[in-house]
DNA sequence: AACCGGTGCTTGATTGGTCAAGCAAGTACC
DNA sequence: GGTACTTGCTTGACCAATCAAGCACCGGTT
């Protein structure tokens, strides 16, 4: 089928090609890169962070799956295996939701607390090195705008 | 508290917060957005989309293996098994490489070819709404930049 | 000319995510 | 208060990537 949408559109101008190709390279390597930092010095990988982190930032150090889920940018069941895994490790426990017996809280335990506080300062490091050093110079508060933006993906219509 | 393993780092300003949280969503969303709007249009998924670019690219259509998985951002092996479901799907061909015997070229099929060339307008389409669009105003140049310098790797010290 | 370390690519096992289907608890309606 | 639908989460099947091991070939050494 042809693209009605598309009445053969402009071509990228160069330097909308060049950013376009390097936010490709960012996109790929840049999670390895901050993942396998992490790992190697403290054993807890991006994902399983962010979600600890989430976590520590509320009041009561629980939060139910599926927001959890929102804030961590993973489906609910990538989310429900995450938890799982923290699980095992003693780093979160679950706990069935009071007023909605259908729900689950995480909850972080002590030594998940324990294990962030430990992990933060290589996760920094790793930010700071890998991402945040490139755009000195910048004007962050316009440029986290833009990408906010970008991160709010409507749905393919 | 405080850390002793670690002289105690600065915590991030409050910008680069915002930024490094809006990174991340970006990094999570917007590979699976892309990849959704081409794959409901012209069922190439993104990888395969970008294999078959960089073969177009060339002068002849053909590309050792190791230098597309470089130019694909992506490990020997998931080249080879990129190459491989585009080869059943006859949109590459595989052949010896003449001065090396171990070495394989990727050939851009005819067929190939055409389907790039129907896919490219969704892609271009896909990048612009998804990411282009939000970064109007900006220097894209200096931003291009920024992003290779971010996306080219060190090893993990 | 036989060997041997290095190189180019593939294969096997594993991982960490997705989607779709399932199940259990809630809710609305008759 | 049962029936039908919805919601919250988990599970099963799958998929695309990774790493590590394997295989084939190269090229220099003797």
């Amino acid at each position: 089928m042809t693209n009605p949408s598309s009445a053969t559109p402009q071509p990228l101008t160069c330097d909308e090609e060049a950013l376009v190709r390097a936010l490709g390279q960012v996109m790929h390597v840049l999670p390895r890169t901050i993942d396998a930092d992490m790992v190697g010095d403290r054993q807890l990988p991006l994902t399983e962070y962010t979600a600890l982190m989430n976590l520590s930032e509320t009041p009561d150090r629980r939060m139910r799956m599926n927001e959890l889920a929102a804030l961590c940018h993973l489906s609910l069941s990538g989310m429900t295996r995450t938890i799982i895994r923290l699980e095992t490790q003693g780093l979160v426990r679950r706990e069935r939701c009071e007023e909605d017996a259908r729900g689950w809280n995480a909850v972080l335990t002590d030594a998940g607390f324990a294990r962030l506080e430990e992990s933060w300062p290589s996760h920094l490091a790793a930010v700071r090195r890998r991402f945040l050093q490139h755009f000195e110079g910048f004007d962050l508060a316009q440029l986290a705008r833009a990408f906010q933006r970008a991160g709010m993906a409507e749905p393919t219509d």
